[in-house]
DNA sequence: AACTATTTATAAGA
DNA sequence: TTCTTATAAATAGTT
């Protein structure tokens, strides 16, 4: 049974042993350290090193060399390229469910010959379209994954311009 | 002297010292954590619990709400309507990422009936392919996730925690 | 990746 | 909140 003030206490204390360690790695390996906590109660603690705004600008997003150099297009350009990104997404990740399900009915068969019998031994075609599957589901998901990396840092490029 | 090799491996341990420590604080005191790390080379790590999704819904742009006043420019408007609807594709591709888990449990077991007698009946060069693309595939999802959720965490960040 | 000696974090109590 | 201390956990160095 956990009191609310020896909750308060943990909290505090481990915050500060987070926040310590986040520092410690900060240096030690040369990384920018982001934390940010909320509490139930709407609070929120944040920590940065060297600072957050300076991870912001160091965010990597491909495209924006280009961008920066010559004329930016304007918002409502970028907005409907997100639109659409964002609609072709949708669309991918409706392929991308069912695909999933076609896997989990591979694995769930792949099980139930398992357990019935060892004896029993998988069909060699149907492993064979399994991995089939498998690789069309990798390929779609790099594809679909590399889309919504685009879309985000998008969205990033146009909250620092805001 | 601080080689490079050594220091990876220090960033590999901490990192993962690091999260499991901002785990336990969200758990034992249920708070939401975000968590973002920078390496020079511009690689992006992130740790998010319950989740950084979940973390957005429960705090809906708060701070820019305070900061713009109540009346926003249909501009922003659209911004933040996209970027809600981001959040929501995340989420649903988090369910993919829950099944590609699922997918790799049940590798496991395949594994180990591997280990055992599946040996006898099974084409093992095939099993073996199989397992490698199963591996690469998760592989790939939790990197291109991971870099997904940095994405959303400087978002939620920029906002809340300036 | 696994092991272990050492350092560090932390829970409980004051 | 801060201090103390016994215990638990993290980690650096090494294989």
């Amino acid at each position: 049974m956990e009191k609310k003030s020896v909750r308060v206490v943990t909290f505090s204390k481990r915050k500060s042993g987070l926040f310590k360690k986040a520092m410690e790695l900060s240096i030690l390996c040369e990384v920018a350290v982001a934390l940010v906590l909320f509490s139930v109660g709407g609070k929120s603690y944040s920590f940065g090193h060297p600072c957050i705004e300076a991870m912001i600008d160091q965010f990597p997003h491909q495209g924006l060399e280009s961008r920066r150099g010559s004329n930016k297009p304007s918002k409502d350009d970028e907005i409907d390229k997100l639109s659409r990104q964002l609609h072709d997404l949708e669309d991918q990740l409706q392929v991308e469910k069912n695909k999933s399900e076609i896997l989990d009915n591979g694995l769930n068969q792949i099980k139930l010959k398992e357990s019935k019998s060892f004896v029993d031994c998988l069909n060699l075609e149907e492993l064979k379209k399994f991995k089939a599957s498998l690789e069309a589901l990798t390929a779609d998901l790099k594809l679909s994954m590399s889309e919504m990396e685009a879309a985000s840092s998008l969205l990033l490029i146009k909250e620092k311009a805001v």
